[in-house]
DNA sequence: AATGAGAATGATAATCATTATCATAATAAT
DNA sequence: ATTATTATGATAATGATTATCATTCTCATT
């Protein structure tokens, strides 16, 4: 089942619709790797369909999420990000406070020990969401002089 | 040093000024203890002084953030939180979704891991953000319809 | 203690991302 | 095809944070 399927499934088992506008946001979204904001989604959209509106893809967003198929990446500073899942496993992020370069890793012991906090506190697992701040070795680099 | 004479040396370092608002702030902001959002601050602060300004605490949480003295606790729905780190040394959050309990604790582990991948990559480290998300024990108990 | 240049304050307006409203249009079950 | 229901998009509203600016306060210097 392709992410399309997934969200047209998810829709019918909440009694809500499938719609162009819903599809081609989906469509618009998924097109893209990396963290976008409803803006750039926005954009990307009207690629397809120039008609689309901004509160359509916050909805719409919002409905992608809830069906599993994107999460949202800890927010920069004024807009939040969001990232689809297709073919993306979790991870966490490494990003540069100066230039914004962002890592994507996936630390296997750092998981197993989220699992045992949520046991010794007996809360049922929802998630969770990590962010290392650093400067990059090429911002290093500049604030040494190098340039 | 305590931390109002931190915060008056950090000030005289940037050739900046100590005043009666950013005093009173910074006091009203170490009585309370958890994730202060800066209406909630401003709430404090006008106990002492019913004179000051939102527009004075929002500039001073910065300063006091940027003084060490403060870090942004992630923030929930719409407003940021802030706590103090007088008395309180590095932590992580476990939250609970439904009713928003905050958990603090500190995984060495998880620290540990954390130095190593920025050394993988070769970033600078600047610090973190981790948050556990879940449902707490009393919230499954009432999901589980025991009212 | 008085001065004065620079910095800070607080009231208010401005931003900007996100939500709410609502008349119109699209969807899907019958 | 009908129709009850839901979705859309334009627009206004919201709410947290920032910017503006005339007035007031600080503090190094006299
Ligand atoms: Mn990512
Ligand atoms: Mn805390
Ligand atoms: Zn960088
Ligand atoms: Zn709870």
């Amino acid at each position: 089942m392709n992410e399309i399927e997934r969200f047209e499934a998810y829709l019918r088992a909440k009694h809500q619709k499938m719609t162009q506008p819903r599809r081609i946001i989906l469509e618009a979204f998924l097109s893209t790797e990396g963290h976008l904001t409803a803006e750039a989604i926005l954009l990307e959209a009207k690629k397809i369909d120039p008609g689309i509106g901004q509160a359509t893809v916050f909805r719409t967003i919002r409905l992608i999420e809830n069906a599993g198929l994107a999460r949202e990446a800890l927010q920069a500073d004024g807009a939040r990000t969001f990232e689809h899942l297709a073919d993306h496993p979790h991870h966490d992020h490494l990003r540069c406070v100066e230039c914004g370069k962002v890592i994507e890793f996936l630390n296997p012991s750092i998981e197993r020990e989220q699992k045992k906090i949520f046991t010794q506190y007996s809360f049922e697992p929802r998630g969770h969401t990590m962010e290392l701040l650093g400067l990059c070795p090429e911002c290093q680099a500049k604030k040494r002089g190098e340039y």
